[in-house]
RNA sequence: GGGCAGGUACCCAAGCGGCCAAAGGGGGCAGACUGUAAAUCUGCUGGCUUAUGUCUUCCAAGGUUCGAAUCCUUGCCUGCCCA
């Protein structure tokens, strides 16, 4: 194991926040010491399996606490899940079963284990503590806590102040969270900037379990691909860490530069001089590929760069379309033709007949490398023969006409 | 328990008897411009056999009216004040 001030320079590396680094150094020097490896937390919602890239800065902290020889925990919060983190928009949440956790679980492992090492991840949940909790249990931990603290949490205070719905089993979430610290006797746990006051409640309530607090790191909260909001799959600026490498590249690339040399910084080992020194275009394109190439290989990184060039740069036709489209008989009129408002509502990449309408005469749809701006037009189709249709910027359809 | 203010399209928010498929903003989509960028400008943004047509919408259910998002009743939900 390496010593102290190696140790800490990693940790530190993308921190944003310490607290309290002289506990930390405390807390490595005494594992040192004692060859007892620290316990390092950091909890996950049970409800979206799907990760995306802003899980990965936190997750990638954990492979460092993991390369240094910590013992890593990944808390599945099944049984916060229930209550659903307050953060603005909360809704109670409806129990997940059993198998659903499971299942939820083994997607998080197929996902998480791109970076982290199967062997050196604990997997836990905290229905494992919470589940047993009797009303007595938790009335006894309710009682650790003030309504005043909690209401120092930023969006309790704000909804307060706006006049907003607060419900009280909301303040069970900083709780629980807090306590599976205490279950967990965690020495160090991460998260996100947004999670500051639920690490800290951890810190509280160990010390009142009699506990050493743990050492709580926070990490910065990845932009989305709009470049404004923290990335979340409700809000649709995600990349996901299983989206198909073509559409991950896509996505990586219509980021803004400035967005860009963040992504730099919290997704990759890459050195930030040297990305800023090329052409933004081509730091782009590398940054894409760095990305695809992490979670799909590094043939469907170099493969998704190349599509991408053919798609966009040389504006071909791809080689292979995002929706086939089969017609048959019944589909034409007089068996010959299709209104192309039809076709392009028939591809299911529009979610309304008159949304493909509204796009035809706008535009944007392309059939055979001819712009289609009437949405009137009829085509006529040859048996047999295939026709390329562009529908909005970047979708590519292939119809073809046959009998089946 | 009582009083008050609210609940409008993806979100915020105007409208307060017909001119309302409903202003404005955000978001989204498309076009121009580009590096598939970003920024900017323009347009679109309930559905349908695209029709100056029709159907379904303004928390829910009833009611008043020739006509209701708008008025009344009841219910549900939210916030504030008093107890």
């Amino acid at each position: 194991m390496k010593d102290v001030a190696q140790q800490l320079d990693l940790i530190l590396r993308g921190a944003v926040e310490v607290i309290q680094q002289t506990e930390l150094e405390a807390k490595l020097k005494r594992s040192l010491s004692e060859k007892r490896p620290l316990r390092i937390k950091a909890g996950f919602d049970p409800t979206a399996p799907d990760l995306h890239l802003g899980h990965t800065v936190l997750i990638h902290k954990l492979k460092h606490f993991q390369d240094l020889g910590h013992q890593v925990i990944f808390l599945i919060g099944d049984f916060t899940g229930m209550i659903g983190d307050p953060t603005g928009v909360s809704e109670t949440r409806r129990a997940l079963t059993k198998e659903q956790v499971q299942e939820n679980a083994k997607t998080y492992q197929r996902q998480i284990f791109k970076i982290l090492d199967p062997e050196k991840t604990t997997i836990d949940f905290n229905s494992r503590w919470m589940g047993p909790m009797t009303a007595d249990g938790l009335i006894q931990l309710a009682a650790h806590y003030r309504v005043a603290r909690m209401m120092e949490r930023d969006d309790f205070h704000k909804r307060y102040h706006e006049q907003k719905p607060i419900s009280v089993h909301e303040f069970l979430y900083p709780l629980v969270q807090g306590y599976d610290s205490v279950a967990l006797k965690a020495d160090v746990e991460l998260g996100g900037t947004d999670q500051k006051f639920n690490l800290l409640v951890g810190r509280e309530l160990q010390r009142d379990y009699g506990q050493e607090s743990q050492v709580v790191i926070t990490m910065p909260l990845l932009e989305g691909t709009d470049g404004v909001k923290k990335m979340s799959k409700s809000v649709g600026n995600y990349i996901a860490l299983e989206d198909k490498p073509g559409e991950m590249f896509g996505k990586v690339m219509s980021i803004s530069d400035q967005l860009m040399y963040r992504y730099y910084e919290l997704l990759t080992t890459e050195d930030l001089g040297r990305a800023r020194s090329l052409h933004p275009m081509e730091a782009k394109q590398t940054l894409a590929e760095l990305i695809v190439a992490q979670y799909h290989g590094a043939e469907a990184g170099k493969q998704a760069r190349a599509e991408f060039a053919q798609k966009f740069q040389k504006q071909e036709f791809p080689d292979e379309p995002d929706v086939r489209v089969q017609l048959n008989s019944s589909d034409l009129r007089d068996g010959k033709v299709i209104g192309i408002v039809d076709l392009v509502a028939k591809t299911g990449l529009v979610p309304s007949k008159s949304e493909a309408r509204r796009l035809i005469i706008q535009g944007g749809v392309e059939i055979d490398g001819q712009k289609q701006s009437d949405a009137n037009t009829t085509l006529q189709v040859v048996h047999g023969k295939q026709y390329r249709l562009k529908v909005g910027r970047r979708k590519f359809v292939i119809v073809e006409y046959r009998e089946s």
